[in-house]
DNA sequence: AAAGTTTGTAAAAGCGCTTTTACAACTGAG
DNA sequence: CTCAGTTGTAAAAGCGCTTTTACAAACTTT
């Protein structure tokens, strides 16, 4: 009895086939026959069933998205990305959001999942797990995250943003530099540090091991690292912070202790993240190109998808998008 | 040949309705059995097609959620809520992050997607759209939005939250007020206005009707309501706008025209997003319990699905979550 | 006018599972 | 030692589609 479509072909007084043909945009249909067809599926409101139709055709139509957290500013941005991508390719959009602990468990669930494609942004995976979903006929694409020529990945210029970064605050004449890192083994927050180490060196100067602490990116880490530094002697005069909610916690403490942002010390973030513009000092910081990597990832894994149906292999892509110095009050500029 | 399940119960020498009973957690299988079965699907890494197995027992898993903006602080909160309630259980979330116009659209294609519930927040649906999903067999919740007995609902308690804020500016001695609406037709926005007129008319005051612009919640938004306020003679002394990104924004209206806040004109928000905190003055808001309405929503659907399975009526809830007053320094308070 | 082409449609197989039904091979009771 | 009741497993039907194959009917061509 009655399964959506064989409702449809009986009382179009065809066969499920030739609706199928009408659904799915074939020829070999007379147009009058299809027009029927049409205006039967519009009066029963006949919508097709997703799984079954996955089934046949081993296509969802959906992409996987694993971040370890939504509701940070600056994923959230990505997401916007992907999700404007997919949309507009009619791609569903299945979210995880976990912790970096935990995302793990939850790609291994998306290997199950009704999805032709995975995008992991922010969590440092390795290429034996990803090599594993690939192999599942799950294209897999990296945001923030590099592995290897195999696998395409989308990152931000990280070095060349905390250069222009640091090149700023030597020009400022800062000297006595510091660093609020991410959580010690995050591959962007050690390549930042190692921009502005090379920076420095250039000009002569250092950054001495206990100039550096980690926080772990979120609320308030920023703030207890920034007091450490400032039980030092002598006090730094630059202090750049690996992201942005680190360096707004990190000036609230340095302004609870009577001191002044910039004139005694410099501070930066890393991000612009909309909080950035909005405190006083603004905050001078690198702005990402967040909503364009979810976006060209999302892209590049629609391409990927569609091309595996021609199996015409693109050369693989390791896409490194710029970042931008965006200067405020908080370097020390009026 | 080898669709995973029988290769499965080839290797295990057993038929595939067996290794079904083993994935199933079915009993009527020999421990033996099960331990070698559960040995083989080990050994291959096997995963089951969740396409197959939603076709075979209309369950999906997953459910649908649709939301204006991803990337907006307020929403971003809900959606982790949902998102944590969901993965609980073991729920996927596909979600849609559509403006409001466009929504529709994606409503529609909801309604054929591998979803058993779906979730709408902070979209003006009609309770005939939602009754044509929920007639799919699609269970629906709505967040920030009532529609009656017949569909549960998870809003904040606007109207309370709105009254203890206008309470408070009262109490700080304000008398011309100024309101800061979001779209015209929101009925958030709304009932926050009559909350402010009912509490002022409690007063003896009133709220003349070229105090009351309008943005549409976004960013800069803020800052043009704001500029139409302090073109008025007398000047407002308290503004109340409808969301905290508009509140932000019409802060810098304000000290763009080197009036200070709160001494010259007291400034609220509504919702208690994290760049309140940040502001200097710190925004005195209204916090809306985002992630709970995310989560309890997520919650009640999911609860929907399984009750659904035993036919045994809930009756339906229309969940209005407590708001609370954030004081911080906008208002006047020290 | 016979043979070949195209066009429109139906029938049937299959996608990878779950679930029902059937049925042997064991149990223990009388 | 037989008969009913368990228990473990296989076979088969179906979930709602797509797609391949087959074939009649309508057109060409010579």
């Amino acid at each position: 009895m009655a399964s959506g479509i064989y409702e449809v072909a009986e009382k179009a007084g065809v066969s499920i086939s030739t609706v199928s043909r009408v659904l799915n945009g074939k020829d070999r249909v007379h147009p009058e026959t299809r027009r029927r067809i049409r205006g039967v599926i519009e009066e029963l409101d006949y919508q097709q069933s997703a799984s079954a139709r996955a089934l046949a055709t081993s296509k969802h139509e959906t992409i996987g998205f694993v971040i370890p957290r939504v509701n940070d500013p600056f994923f959230s941005e990505i997401v916007r990305g992907v999700e404007a991508a997919a949309s507009a390719s009619g791609y569903g959009l299945l979210i995880a959001s976990q912790p970096r602990s935990e995302s793990r468990g939850y790609i291994q669930i998306f290997k199950r999942r009704f999805i032709d494609a995975l995008i992991i942004a922010g969590i440092d995976v390795t290429e034996r797990e990803v090599m594993d979903i690939a192999g599942r006929n799950i294209k897999v694409v990296l945001i923030q995250h590099e592995l290897g020529e195999n696998i395409p990945s989308f990152s931000a210029d990280n070095y060349g943003g905390a250069v222009a970064l640091a090149q700023h605050l030597l020009d400022h004449g800062r000297k006595r530099f510091a660093y609020i890192g991410g959580t010690n083994y995050t591959r962007d927050s050690s390549i930042r540090l190692q921009a502005l180490r090379d920076t420095l060196g250039k000009a002569g100067l250092d950054i001495p091991e206990n100039y550096i602490v980690h926080g772990d990116y979120l609320r308030d880490s920023g703030r207890i690292a920034m007091h450490k530094l400032l039980k030092l002697h002598p006090l730094p005069d630059a202090v750049l912070a690996a992201n942005d909610q680190m360096a707004v916690d990190a000036l609230q403490a340095v302004q609870e202790k009577n001191l002044r942002v910039p004139e005694d010390i410099a501070l930066t973030g890393f991000d612009d993240i909309p909080l950035a513009g909005y405190l006083s000092p603004a905050l001078t910081t690198v702005r990402q190109p967040t909503f364009e990597m979810g976006f060209q990832a999302a892209r590049k894994v629609l391409e990927m998808i569609t091309e595996a149906q021609c199996s015409q292999d693109t050369p693989d892509t390791q896409m490194v998008l710029p970042t931008e110095l965006v200067i405020r009050q908080s370097c020390g500029c009026p």
